[in-house]
DNA sequence: ATTTGTGAACATGTTCACAGCT
DNA sequence: AGCTGTGAACATGTTCACAAAT
């Protein structure tokens, strides 16, 4: 919106941009703080800053891919990571015919360099692109070398210690849900909602 | 568990294994009818028969892949996809270069053939993995053929028609996500909970 | 006139605790 | 004795509706 141009914004238009209320919207602005004015709406861009640092985007994020394969290559070179403020700053594999290749300027190094690496760089989130079968055990160095977030796509279920951020994307998981919602019970509760209810 | 050999298995280990809680997993299920047997839990293999037929597990579904880029390749070489059911009959691109070649045997089409195709295979659901800009006028030609779900890994807001299923998948979100649990707020509600509660 | 921020009302989701069955 | 299925109690999340601010 910014792009666009506008320099103060309603709660019903942010509501109809996202897909929900504008009650919705100012409830949850609420819980962080007071960010509008009445009568006129939210400021776009410093409520775009304030968000950035509630959300902890106002940094660069170092991220540590781990996993040269077809799937971490992919995340690689997926363009958005970066505009979104996170880059992929060390590759790690074990297979030795990858190690020692670079990707783009990036050298893929050994998964035992992970805690060198890790410190060195500061690296805090991983990207776990490995085979599932292996994924425990790479999330375990991980997290012995201080890794704090972890973005796991192998379809395994993973345990960590308490302080340890995991997010899974499992995309066979996702398109279970669209089998779901499409079985002949018509429209789902909780389904993803495109409609936007606003205030009366 | 049925690998495992178990035959019978109870609430409490269940909301173990998923990580949830016992009287979770009993009403959850209560949802849907009735499942076990009091005293001795639920039977496995009528349990996970009972459940592929409620998610629509039960066939096999023929999904088609749109966009034949990196992303799109990687899907293609996900085995877990067809491990749980989904299986890539078709691949579609608008690049004339990638179109009449071959992943593995399957053929990368026009999508201008997306008609045809989607009917002649009975496809029903979609992976879009084209890039952003490109996605909504994808998204319609689909949902033009008879396309009912769409699992989309294109950073973009869908606009469908109601009937039809969305599921986004963004990868930079769900870093995003991290980035909020690793501020300075200690442990952060909703996030994903590995500790296990149960029944006293 | 317009739009926020927020208690209060309402709705949905989770946990408790126990009767009822094996 | 052990475990399910489920109302009732409790907790969390959403919407309503309006006073306060510009």
């Amino acid at each position: 919106m910014e792009e666009e141009g506008a320099t103060t914004v309603s709660s019903r238009v942010l509501a109809q941009r996202v897909g929900t209320t504008a009650a919705q919207v100012r409830k949850d602005l609420s819980l962080f703080g007071t960010f509008g004015t009445r009568g006129l709406g939210y400021e776009v861009r410093s409520l775009r800053e304030r968000l950035r640092e509630i959300l902890g985007l106002a940094q660069e994020w170092p991220i540590a891919l781990i996993g040269a394969g077809r799937i971490g290559s992919a995340l690689f070179e997926y363009p958005n990571l970066r505009r979104r403020g996170f880059e992929i700053v060390t590759i790690l594999d074990r297979d030795p015919r990858k190690i020692g290749r670079s990707w783009d300027g990036v050298r893929i190094r050994s998964i035992d360099e992970v805690g060198e690496v890790i410190e060195r760089l500061r690296i805090k989130v991983a990207l776990v692109a490995v085979p599932a079968s292996e994924a425990q055990g790479v999330v375990d160095r991980l997290v012995g070398c201080g890794i704090r977030g972890i973005l796991n796509l192998a379809p395994a279920r993973l345990r960590v210690p308490d302080g340890v951020t995991v997010n899974e994307v499992d995309l066979a998981l996702e398109l279970e849900v669209i089998s779901y919602a499409l079985g002949a019970r018509g429209t789902v509760p909780g389904e993803i909602r495109q409609d936007v209810t606003s205030d009366p």
